[in-house]
DNA sequence: TAGATTGTTAATCGATTAACAATC
DNA sequence: TAGATTGTTAATCGATTAACAATC
């Protein structure tokens, strides 16, 4: 239960776990086991009893696990049973995709205030959102207190709108931005750039 | 050199080591050192020199690693110092986005055709592309020897569009739909769900 | 009950780090 | 030369897997 003895790449897997387990609640199965859930995310049964067995035991053996039991147990663990406000600064293609996302309302995200720094589109409307000066995002998100934002500015702003984050109190970031974020101890980045996604991959191309 | 020995974490730090040297020699940088490479990005400088050792000498001693050399070279192991074309499947708004991605062009990758179900969008253009049926997928894909996709789909038609694209010969995908694909062996994905990408993360927030 | 499956321990495997001779 | 930094080895650390008693 104490959350340094919790090595990190063991977190990591919990979402995937989730994921998979609402797609069986999707399909009407009630229960499942280790050997099932890893079968279908590429994860050894071993290594699924052994990530859970971390925060609890919420299976039963002969029988497995109860699937509504271990989303409610999956959730609060990773604090995902209630709703998180989100910050998305950026509003070029990849902001205006996000703010139009509809899959965060149901995995515990809420996308609450938009940013952008261009006179054009400040003010205007995106989906249904108001856009935001980005002049502003140090006081609003601040007086709001979100800790988790979406960033997708160019690569040459994100350094800079990365510390301001920082100074308004966020403590996750999910970056777009196509490069490297420094950031204090405390606070996350998840890198989601869609070029290194592809330069993962090639090296293995015949 | 013989690819089954390089363990596959060692092949994605390198699009990481590829981007802050891009970025170093944006800055006007002539060479660095694993210990400043290292800081820049959170990793460890005896990590950065093992992993290149992997594949060659590309250092000095005294002097550390001329970085358009390393730059090269680095391009050359990932297979991306040509151009890959990359097809895209799926045009809403995260493929809209995608396909108006200035980023691709000078890592490697062009986006070569799109592709959606919906007749309303079909013939229809999309930035610089005119979208096509998805029925013509799996002919499209192996006339044009396209291994790479990005894939855009709702999570409940990703299953079976993947099916089709590995028939069809693709061997690597870039999944945005929130759901994990199954894919025969020789077949890579690499997945970008948004929410896993922040479940990741609240787990840590106080 | 018999079969199935858990949670956990010990063994194995793999990745990271520290240290340093080599050398620019 | 003296200082800096590589590439590599050995030691450490951590993660995964195999196996099984417990038990539903």
């Amino acid at each position: 239960m104490n959350k340094q003895e919790i090595p990190d790449i063991i977190i990591s897997r919990l979402p995937i776990y989730l994921r998979a387990l609402r797609h069986m609640q999707a399909e009407g199965k009630l229960s499942t086991s280790s050997q099932e859930l890893g079968e279908r995310i590429g994860i050894s049964a071993a290594q699924i009893r052994k990530d859970l067995s971390q925060f609890g035991e919420f299976g039963k053996q002969g029988t497995g696990y109860d699937i509504a039991y271990l989303i409610e147990q999956l959730r609060e663990i990773l604090r995902v049973e209630r709703v998180w406000d989100v910050a998305l600064v950026g509003m070029g293609d990849m902001g205006h995709a996000l703010s139009r996302y509809q899959g965060f309302s149901d995995r515990g995200f809420r996308v609450a205030m938009v940013f952008d720094n261009d006179p054009a589109k400040i003010g205007g409307q995106v989906g249904n959102y108001i856009v935001r000066d980005a002049k502003e995002l140090v006081a609003a998100i601040q007086a709001s207190g979100i800790k988790l934002v979406m960033l997708c500015v160019p690569a040459s702003a994100a350094q800079e709108v990365t510390n301001q984050q920082v100074e308004a109190g966020v403590k996750a970031i999910l970056n777009y931005a196509p490069i490297n974020l420094n950031v204090p101890a405390g606070v996350r980045v998840q890198y989601l750039d869609p070029s290194i996604g592809l330069q993962r991959m090639t090296y293995y191309l015949g």
